[in-house]
Formats: C-alpha cells, structure tokens, sequence
DNA sequence: TTGAAAGCGGTACCAC
DNA sequence: GTGGTACCGCTTTCAA
C-alpha cells in the first residue's frame, strides 16, 4: 500500500503536523529534523495524496477543459497547448466534449465542481455569464478562450477576430473579387459574428460596391461547408468565398470540385484557422491562421496564475492572426464569370 | 457555499449515516424518512462531493488516458470514443500526452496514482508490464489499448494489426508491385511490428519474388514520411510504397511530388488509419481502416467494467481492419518504371 | 520547534 | 430502520 504521512511520521519520529509542514515547506522546523523526514520519505518513496489534501482544502491540481470536440483539429490543438502548459505547472485536464449541446455543458459543470477543479477552461461558444459567475463563488477560476470578451469582466484568451475578418475581406478585394460568397459558423457565437463584422467593415472600406452573399445556413463540418457552398455558388455569381473556419473552406473546395469549377481559377476560397487540413488540402488552402496552440498555452497559464493567486485573473489576451497565402485564391479575372 | 450531507442531515432531521444511505439507495431506510431527505436534497440542489467520497474509499470516477499526442488525428478520433464512452457512464478522463517520453510517461503515472483514478487507458507504445501491475497493486484498473497483446494478461483493445498489414499487402501484390517500400513507424512499438510482420507474411503467401526494401529511419508524423519516401524512391526502384500511418503516407505522397513522380501512376501509395486526412489529400488516400472511435469506446467501456466489478478485466477485444480504396494505388505498369 | 486534535465531506460498521 | 462514530489522508490552528 502506499504509504501515508502517519507512516512517515512513526517512522521519523515526530507528528503528521511536522511532516506536513516539511512537506509544504511552512512552518519552522529544525534542519536535522527536516532531514530525517525527507529521508524516511525519501525510503518509503512517499508522495502527497492530491485527493487527501484537495479534501483539506488545497489545490486538487486539476484544471476542466470545456471545448465543443476535441476531434476537431482545430480544438486538438489548442488542447494541447492547454495541456503542455498545465502539465508545466503540475497540473492535469479533465476534457468535456459539449458538442455544442448546453445540456451536456451544464451536466460537465456540475462534475467538474463535484470534483473540486481549481480552475476551467471555457472554449465553448456560448456559456451564459450567469454560469461563470456561479463557478466563481465556488472558487473555482474560470479563463474564457477563443471568443469574444463578455461584458463581465474575466479572463479571457482570444484571437482578434473581427481583424480576422478584415484581413480575409481585403485579401480577397484586392483580388478584385466583387461578389463574394460567405461561409459562417452559427452566428450565436461571437467570434463569429466578430469575424462577419470585420469582413463587412472592409469591404465597406476597401471596395464598397462589393456584394456580400450569406446563406441563412451554417455550421462547423466538411459537409455543411459543400452544403453551403453550393448553394451560395448556383444562386448568386460568387467568384469567391470566404469560410469561417478550415473545415467549412474544405467542404467549399470539395463543392467546386463537384460542381465543375476550378480552386482558384473560376473561384477562390479562404478560410480561417490554419489547422493542418489547409496544408494537406489540395488546392493548399489560403487561410488567417490563428496561433492554436499558443491560444491553449496561453488560457492554462492565465488560470493556473489565477488558481495560485487566489484572485481571479480580469486580464484578456487578445492575440493577432495572420494571413498565410498558398494556392485557394487568385486574381479575378472577369471573362471568365462572363463565361458562367 | 455547496451543501453537505450535514446540512441535508440537519434539515430533513435524520443522521448522516441515514443521509448517506438513501444517497447511496443502500441500507433500509423507511420510506417516509427517504422521502423527506430526498425533498431536502432537491431543495438545496444537494450534490455528492466526489473528491470526499473517493478519499472515504469509493470511485473517484475519473480515468486518465496516456497518449503520444491528442494532437494527432488518429489519437484524437480514440478519445473521443474514450470520452464519449467515459461520459455515458459518469466517469471523466484526464488527458496526459506523453510524446513517446518514458520520463514524462513515469511522472503522469506517479500523478493519477496520487489522483486516485479508477482507471487507466494507456495508449502509448510501450509501457513495461511491471508498470501495469504495479498500477493493478494500487486498485487502478488498466486496459492497454491499440498495442499488441501483451504476455501478461490484462484488457486489451486492439486492431489486428498483423492483419492490417497483410491486407496492404495483398492490395499492392494484386496490383502487380514487386518492388514496395515500407515506411514504418519505430518498431520498438508493438503494433508497427504487426504490421511489418503481416506484410511480409503477405508477400511470402502471395508474391514470393517481391522485394521489399525497409529504411533505416522510422518515425509518425508529415516530414519523416516525406524523408522516408524520398530515401526509398530515390534508392530503390519501388512502384509502391506502405506507409505505417496516414501521415506518414502524406507525407509521402508529397515526396513524390517534390520529386516529380505521379500518384499513383508512377508510385502506388498506400496508408494505414483512415484518419480524415485519407479523405481530404490528394489524391485521396487509399489505406488500412481502424475503427478508431470505436477502439476508444471499448477500450472505455472495458476500464468502466472493471472499475465497477472490482476485478481487472483480462479480456482482449481485437477490432478487424479494413482496406478502404482511394485513388493512390493503381496497378503497376512496367513500362513506366522502365523509363525510370 | 513540535505535536495534539479538530476539521474537510463522505462512508460504513456496529449498536440500539 | 436509524444514529453514533471511527475512519479516509492531509492541513492547520493552537498550545506546549
């Protein structure tokens, strides 16, 4: 069995009290007694039951991440800044799939608090500020990641997306593409509607005689993203189309392919995100890449630093995207619209 | 602050130990009594602690899962089934990516035996059986997934990878290839053993005079396939390469590129997994299918069932492979490599 | 500097 | 049926 500070303490003679200030370093215990402890805890290869002492009302060294699907590279990856950082710091993540369902986000509240979390990770579209509140009397430190700052003030890991948006509408315009098809993920979702904005915004300044063409449609997968494609394409004459993430830009490209036009010749597509999908889809798709894993690293160190503080970090971080040109978009080239 | 059993205990005026029992529907408590403490614990929203109750010697419900890396398509799709299988059955996983490092391996095991995790999936390449029934001595319930079967019997989940192997096998000597690559993952892991074990096998029953010509190098990811390929094509006169993952297939098909070589007209490329990037490369991939998603749900459901009968299960469940054909192999034609 | 003891929130044995 | 109470393993106050 393994062995428990009553152990250590019979066998170094002296008090579970001492022992436990040896270990937390607290208190003030003579050098030579220190050292026969350590020793004996050394021997016995003692090691601090974390559920024992989280009971006690310490840390409980674990941090919940609540994401849509971590199937989803996009996520994937993130999580695995998420979790390199806490790993750094010592401490461990317990994933929940929400798949967008809030009756599966509350279930996952309700464990994550039974099992005393020190902290959460929130990168799910839209929990209500009410829920995050409720975590924090419960002391429970919450980091917001990769949507749009609420009105309360909290933590928060972000990319710009509304510059996001911006920087795909003028990549595109600059291409001269006027009619322009757009893809988005539910609109519920404020990095959505952020990134809607941001591309509305500069089209509006850079190439005000644009139309911009959004389906009432939306969602997050390959298939919805063929879906919406084609509709966008056989009822309006896009010659571009911008995708809300990666996966949905993928769907448009296979859409094309199925409808006979050519990536980026009769009509360029952009996407957003830059998972590894945008490097292995053939065309390599032109995206705004996002800095995935550093969003991950970020949110774990801005609530492992809120968990040890004892007080709630307020700050946002608000991170740049970046538009990585490959081979999805090209020059407008109006004979051949003419020919559609 | 959250209820305890005290506060239910006080307001529905019974003792704990009554509390306790209809939370737990053990003992015989009469009906009237059951009644007014349910309505208490209804009325403060009371939930069970399950950090006390786990200290106090009952599950924790939690399950750590140790992986290379989440961040991996292949792993990423198994623990979804993992989670997804975990959840339906109250328990929560904790993640702990490994990267193939023994020493990073040795420390999260030290931290969900200190977590007290039930459970343990452990779907890195080559944990020591000492490990495993060190782990067992504690009372965590260990299930070995997506390895080959080891000596000591202990739940395993697993495709058959020797068959897998064949299979590839077979599929390039239908198509008339006597010169193949193998592109292998390190053969310190089990599973990549299986593999080149079935493949060879194939090879002897079907095509005795084929050769095969296997690098030195070995690795998972885009680059070293790319590396990998371009040694075997640039050495050795291969019509068709075997790649132990899709990634490394990926990777390979973009070594042909860079090396002017048509998939599959000139090189038949052929992968193993069916990750999503077998669908979405071009060409698409043809490759050996692993029902991942349901490898994690049985590798889940295998831990829960053990956890829950108190007693190691020692069954193996081996999931068949399927060969899932793409456009990256077609059939050899000598006269193309003759212009070689 | 050290130790006795009262928790933390449940569980479960044993007596009534 | 129900309740008293001794744990589970660790933390921390308070007194010595």
């Amino acid at each position: 069995m393994k062995p428990t500070i009553y152990d250590i303490a019979r066998l170094s003679g002296v008090s579970t009290a001492t022992v436990s200030h040896v270990l937390n370093n607290t208190g003030r215990v003579r050098a030579t007694t220190q050292e026969k402890v350590l020793r004996v805890i050394n021997e016995l290869e003692y090691q601090r039951d974390t559920t024992a002492s989280a009971l006690a009302g310490k840390n409980s060294y674990s941090i919940g991440f609540l994401v849509p699907d971590v199937n989803n590279l996009y996520f994937a990856e993130i999580l695995r800044g998420v979790e390199d950082e806490a790993f750094q710091c010592g401490y461990s993540i317990l994933i929940c799939n929400t798949d967008h369902d809030q009756e599966k986000e509350r279930t996952y509240l309700k464990m994550l608090r039974n099992k005393r979390m020190d902290g959460i990770i929130i990168a799910t579209g839209s929990t209500p500020s009410a829920v995050i509140e409720d975590l924090a009397r419960d002391n429970i430190h919450v980091t917001v990641l990769s949507r749009e700052i609420p009105d309360t003030s909290i933590a928060t890991v972000t990319v710009d997306n509304y510059l996001g948006g911006y920087m795909a509408a003028q990549h595109l315009a600059a291409l001269r593409h006027r009619h322009i098809g757009f893809i988005t993920e539910p609109l519920t979702i404020g990095s959505s509607r952020d990134r809607l904005r941001g591309f509305e915004t500069a089209l509006c300044d850079e190439a005000p005689q644009t139309r911009m063409y959004l389906s009432n449609d939306s969602g997050f997968g390959i298939q919805t993203g063929t879906r919406i494609a084609t509709e966008l394409i056989t009822k309006h004459p896009v010659s571009a189309i911008f995708a809300a993430n990666d996966q949905l830009a993928v769907g448009a490209i296979q859409a094309c392919r199925q409808l006979g036009k050519r990536v980026p010749e009769d009509i360029s597509i952009i996407g957003f995100d830059d998972t590894v999908l945008a490097k292995i889809v053939h065309p390599p798709l032109t995206t705004i890449a996002q800095p995935m894993y550093e969003l991950g690293k970020r949110a774990a160190s801005l609530t492992v630093t809120s968990i040890e503080t004892g007080r709630q970090a307020l700050e946002g971080v608000i991170l740049k995207p970046e538009l990585v040109v490959r081979e999805s978009t090209g020059m407008f080239e109006s004979e051949r619209t003419d020919a559609r």
